[in-house]
DNA sequence: GATCATAGTCGTCTTTCTGACGATAAACAC
DNA sequence: GTGTTTATCGTCAGAAAGACGACTATGATC
């Protein structure tokens, strides 16, 4: 057993790297799509792995977080109350620490969940190493054997991260974090159908969500943007929990 | 920016010390408490902490955790896959990592969720160190400013744990992890009782927790220890979510 | 301009689940 | 025996969900 005196000893701590990696999930084209970015040097050399870096000495895990999503997409991230839907959702998801997940050495990564609304640029930020929007169903599930594999434990964090948000929009208010600040019922919709990878009954989804106090607001306008017959434009209401819950189906 | 060059390499990375924290939860007199120890040196000397320790080069994040919690409590863990009730739960449950939370040093703490049945030695551990089963309506909420507040920032984590437990005997079958191998509904019913904190009706209790596919399993035998009619004693079914959930009242 | 396709919105019906609560059953205390 | 306690079964009204018909308002096409 660990005794009293070294429960905290400063001066006999084993060393550690702690480091952020974020799964970026955006709807775009009606999939459910994560960033990726091209790794430059080994290990993992030309591999795609999910962005992230150090923790610096002087910042938390949420601002290490916060400051790679904003490096990587220009978003400004907002944890927490989730009024605006301008910017990304951003929350921790869990840490992964096996002690040979990187080859060189021990490394401890906090993995971060961000949703984020489809943004202009198909290769966010600005950075000269690749970057791509690529579908989960590419990079996750029975696919064929001989696609690429993310680096390090990449494939297991997007994994986790991608239930996270197919349960967490189940019962909070989250999936509007995936749509533009104004948003048609619809556009809603195809943001849970992209998401869980079901299709939805428009009737009982339109009935659902406008019946659920404080989900959604309208805004005034209506937009003709998807086709058909114009919709009514909302913005996201103040409620973060959804009482009862949308419920994926057969689950 | 942090370019490519930086991301991983193992020569330049900012020291942590990396812990683990343990929210150990039980259910004890109808009421819901968390395993304390009691710190003998500074910082926080003479408080009252959450068990934990340094985690081991050698050693993943739940190998630590599960270390610990044998170490504190003589349990073994098993995360994941939940059939048997001998033994505790044990998940992870968030990573704490703000710049200042230790005043000597960095230090992130990867805190884990335990659940445990009532255990037969009221004072847990052959520790020298004090160590108490404390209920957790005397540590959180707005309880009296005097108090004994706990060391670092285990209060909020003591918190989101708490919060973990309440929510996800909603829509899973941990609860049974509270409960010894064998128990009978009312038992199971108290178990939720103490963690809310309110009042549910016993025969539609009864009536859910009996409907639902896999939550329990009749083990053949009947009990009279909570005096009254007999009742069926149960174990743990293999299902680990409930559909549907057992809902908080009003909540 | 008439017709068609598309998407949005309102209702209806049936089934399922819940919450409130009456009633019965089987033990123990006296 | 009577009373108390706990367990278990049943009934009923209301809420919510899934299936689906019907109507509306736009743009596209003939």
């Amino acid at each position: 057993m660990i005794d009293a005196m070294s429960r905290y000893d400063p001066s006999a701590f084993p060393p550690f790297a702690v480091t952020v990696d974020l799964v970026v999930l955006t709807v775009r084209e009606h999939e459910l799509c994560a960033l990726l970015v091209r790794r430059g040097e080994p290990p993992f050399q030309g591999y795609w792995a999910l962005p992230g870096g150090f923790v610096r000495p002087d910042e938390g895990l949420g601002e290490a977080a916060s400051r790679e999503l904003a490096e990587e997409t220009g978003l400004r991230a907002h944890s927490g109350g989730g009024q605006a839907t301008a910017g990304a959702h951003l929350e921790q998801l869990a840490t992964y620490g096996h002690p040979q997940r990187d080859p060189r050495m021990r490394v401890v990564s906090v993995a971060h969940l961000a949703l984020a609304p489809d943004l202009p640029t198909p290769k966010p930020g600005g950075d000269a190493r690749g970057a791509r929007w690529a579908p989960v169903s590419e990079l996750l599930g029975p696919g064929p054997a001989d696609r690429d594999p993310l680096a390090f434990d990449h494939a297991l964090i997007l994994a986790e991260g991608v239930e996270r948000a197919r349960s967490k929009i189940e019962y909070s208010a989250l999936a509007t974090a995936f749509c533009a600040e104004e948003f048609t019922v619809g556009e809603l919709r195809r943001v849970y159908e992209a998401v869980w990878g079901v299709a939805l009954d428009p009737r009982n989804f339109h009935r659902k969500v406008t019946g659920t106090p404080g989900f959604l607001v309208p805004s005034g306008g209506t937009t003709t943007r998807q086709g058909g017959r114009p919709a009514q434009l909302f913005t996201a209401g103040g409620a973060t929990v959804l009482n009862p819950p949308m419920l994926r189906p057969d689950s």
